[in-house]
DNA sequence: CCTTAAAGCTAATGCTATTAGCCAAGATGC
DNA sequence: GCATCTTGGCTAATAGCATTAGCTTTAAGG
């Protein structure tokens, strides 16, 4: 019986897809291994178990968060780039419904590259909040915003908390809108 | 032996008891049978599954959430009536960690009572954006925009997400502080 | 070629959810 | 006060998933 030649990455790698395919909640131990034509218990030889896959599976759309925001970014200024980079990040949990909510758990201090892929991310959201001259302090509080308000969004939109009949694309620019207005009246009261 | 004397209303508020203690997503068929002195299959008299239960158990934080946003808009308007049922969500989440992500789900249409709770919730913010001069389809995007932006927040800072030492109340004041600036100048460009 | 670390296996255990079917508590009707 | 009938709660059985233990054999490396 020849071996499946599998290492924690190639399984890490296999649950986000299967992650997108059924649902996070739904992703199992049971069915990653039938996917990877291997025994369930195989899988302890590459994660510690259901919980630190989850953890490590984190990893990856943090990562991937952090490159769709910088590509978005690239090359924009103002609202410009904070539509840009809204729209992307909108666009990518809606594209992964599985991994996003992988990405919300928040990383381990001792995963340096999980620590750093949020720190990218991250990045991206100072360098154009600094463009509207917010930085120190203030850049954390609004870079906060910036993710409690797409974050929130996303994750209502995903959970079907817009009952009503009103396009949410609508109710999108008009949240990214707000926050543009939020940002450039900083210092007001 | 005597009866228990439970009812589905019982189970679902005990539910709730038990998720806050031990969290939405270790809430437990098991766990809540124990709690409540019987044995497990006995719940099957009363709620129909465990994803039955997720969904019943959505509509009392909904409710509960209505009636704290309701009371704090009491007596209050604008930026003051904003920051203070803004509090009052955070301040239940932060409460209730276990029922309060039960309140995600979203309704049932056929669930009156949970779509009800829900429309109660929404109206008490409407009311506060009624005093911005939004109504109508603004006024939809409003509500949306404040529960993305608290949701969001409260669900990131729940998730250990915030990871910088930076205070978070004052990062949420500056959230509210933002709304309030967006909903002020909501017609601008 | 031999050794050895480890990838993958089977077997066993335990927990949870679910269904089926039984029994008795307690409400209802006479 | 008694008979009846609904139904709340029970035990037993089944199935799925996670986890651990211990064995086997692959395949890499001296």
């Amino acid at each position: 019986m020849p071996r499946a030649g599998l290492t924690p990455a190639t399984v890490v790698r296999e649950a986000a897809v299967l992650a997108d395919e059924v649902g996070y909640e739904k992703l199992t131990l049971a069915a990653l291994a039938a996917r990877l034509g291997v025994a369930l218990p195989s899988l302890y030889k590459h994660v510690r178990g259901v919980d630190a896959l989850h953890q490590q599976l984190a990893v990856l759309p943090t990562a991937e968060i952090a490159d769709v925001l910088t590509t978005a970014a690239a090359g924009r200024a103002g609202g410009d780039a904070l539509r840009a980079v809204a729209a992307a990040y909108r666009a990518y949990a809606r594209q992964h419904p599985g991994r996003y909510p992988a990405a919300q758990r928040a990383p381990d201090p001792a995963d340096a590259e999980h620590v750093a892929a949020g720190e990218r991310a991250a990045g991206a959201i100072r360098a154009i909040l600094l463009g509207y001259g917010l930085d120190g302090d203030d850049a954390i509080d609004a870079i906060r915003m910036f993710r409690a308000a797409v974050h929130g969004f996303v994750a209502l939109e995903a959970a079907g908390g817009f009952g009503l009949p009103r396009d949410t694309d609508r109710s999108f620019d008009q949240l990214i809108a707000g926050l543009d207005r939020a940002y450039r009246s900083w210092g007001d009261r």
